[in-house]
DNA sequence: AAGAGTTTTCCACGATATGGAAAACAAGGA
DNA sequence: TCCTTGTTTTCCATATCGTGGAAAACTCTT
């Protein structure tokens, strides 16, 4: 995170120059002060700091005088937050997420495309101390992601390759998919199964299994993923974890009122069947201690809630 | 959203004129052409079109070629999401946001103070059909809002004294809080019942009930608020709800450890007493209908699941 | 194929962003 | 208390860089 390197100046260059340090802004843990900025960036600390007092006139930076640093602001925060919220099929499927972080006890994740690269939308985390997590915002190459190539595998092949002309190939760990005819060898497979394997193609360790989501015009919209360190993603376990995994995209489908998918999807009796292989004989160490749950449920209404113990609510079953 | 006629040049123009266009591109429900958005921004053609194809360039704008409109970016996602994942109360507020929203059936939220105005943080949606919507991102003067004053009720009287005086008392209804002393008596209201109460100040037929968060240092570090429509939140009611929202906030001050307050808090019994008078003669009309959830038990463990009844998960109990 | 309504590129002009240097702070240290 | 040091903030002359008109390249309609 030091120099950026290219000056490419994308066109105007006081707002290329701010972009970049609102990314900068974004990117850091805490607080930023002008002259780090400055040096960072490769700007002079006078030039810095008169960017970064128009963006904070508009919002999107904030100072703090108490200690005198940078922060991202409160505009930057509603201009992002309206990327998800176009996307009507982001609120809908958190459900789906979350229960599909309960069954596997892995995170499950969900993204859609964009300019080559998978965007995560959300996520819902594994409660496990060793956890994959990427948190919204994050982007990886298609072709380095599981989501991704579900998402492209429901493409027509003519457009893949013609995709993969313009992005190319980049790899982000030995294994990721390096060439068009090892990618079209996997789609294969995605399209016969009905989901996506990520071995090691996005990070060292990571196992990931994903599955598209269909929209109303048939198009696939977004995916749903559970990602996980491949020592607990194995054998028998992935095969269980991938049909949650499809089981939760066609449900979100369903909800979104997508044309179901003409790809397999697993039968009921399968469904039955994988509790009792699933985390049988799994390590559960809990990052933070599992929370006991009660059940409880309204008295006027037939629905059952759920509730943490130490805090009885409603009237307890 | 035609003029924005302020042509307030708040530091450097160029950049000034891009952040205008992302919000632009952020308020509009839909993608907007470049030519729609000159007349809007009241620039040229041209000018306008460098200022996207640079915002692109960074991505924090994204054209779509097939519809030739534009839309906010990837990058803009990641940055604004970074706003909040710095905050690290708004992840776990999730889980007591959902419960409020499930005991209360009406929207909850979470927000803190950002330059004078309550931004919401976060959001859980009723399902009723009139239901309160405050998308996160969103902003409103502090003293409009049940969870700015809530805030600015843990300051110092001084401190608030001394908000008001650089931000004023903007009003969104007549209803609004306007001048200080006015606001100091609902303060005084606050500190001794805990909770601060919202009756059409923001928006005409809207209550809201809020409470404050703690954090580890003392203090008050957001807030916790439920909305309604001020006939589904009347007499009784209002209690009712502002308990269960004021035992949130101290569930979420205690789970990011932060300092209880020596703000009253509902004793146990009182919060058992609750829940035959919530709730009753409540006319339900799910805008979904309210899913049926059924108790599982994962088998190598002890803590219990809620599922939707359709899509049998784990071993049912 | 021709036409209207776009988007995109080009270019000379001068408005406007730039960075050095100096001024105003803030935080320690003697 | 008053320096000293390391900041942040303001100022200003310079020419760089952004600007908007106009023309060219597109897209869809008719």
């Amino acid at each position: 995170m030091t120099d950026m390197a290219s000056e490419k100046t994308g066109g105007v260059q006081a707002v290329s120059r701010a972009l970049g340090l609102l990314k900068r802004l974004g990117a850091a843990t805490e607080g930023q002060r002008v002259s780090d900025l400055a040096v960072q960036a490769g700007l002079a600390v006078s030039t810095t700091h008169r960017l970064l007092t128009t963006l904070e006139h508009s919002g999107f930076a904030h100072f703090e005088p108490t200690t005198s640093k940078w922060h991202v602001g409160h505009e930057a925060f509603a201009v992002g937050a309206s990327y998800v919220q176009k996307r009507s099929y982001v609120a809908p499927a958190l459900t789906y997420l979350r229960r599909l972080r309960d069954e596997t006890r892995e995170t499950a994740n969900l993204g859609h495309l964009d300019d080559g690269h998978l965007v995560t939308l959300s996520q819902v985390e594994s409660r496990e101390i060793m956890r994959a997590i990427s948190p919204p915002g994050g982007r990886v190459p298609a072709t380095c992601s599981a989501m991704g190539k579900a998402l492209l595998a429901t493409w027509p092949d003519a457009q893949i390759a013609e995709f993969c002309d313009r992005h190319g190939f980049p790899t982000m760990t030995p294994r990721s998919v390096d060439g068009l005819s090892a990618l079209m060898d996997q789609i294969t497979h995605i399209r016969a199964q009905g989901y996506a394997v990520d071995n090691e193609e996005h990070a060292r360790g990571l196992r990931c299994l994903a599955a598209p989501v269909w929209g109303p015009d048939g198009d696939a919209v977004c995916a749903i993923s559970v990602s996980a360190m491949m020592m607990r993603l194995t054998g028998e376990m992935t095969e269980v974890v991938a049909r949650r995994v499809v089981t939760a995209a066609s449900e979100l489908t369903e909800k979104i009122g997508g044309k179901r998918a003409k790809w397999p999807l697993p039968t009921r009796d399968v469904i039955n069947e994988l509790p009792r292989v699933l985390l049988r004989d799994r390590m559960c160490i809990a990052s933070e201690p599992a929370p006991r749950f009660e059940i409880y449920q309204v008295p006027s209404q037939q629905e059952l809630f759920i509730g943490i113990r130490k805090h009885p609510p409603m009237a307890v079953t």
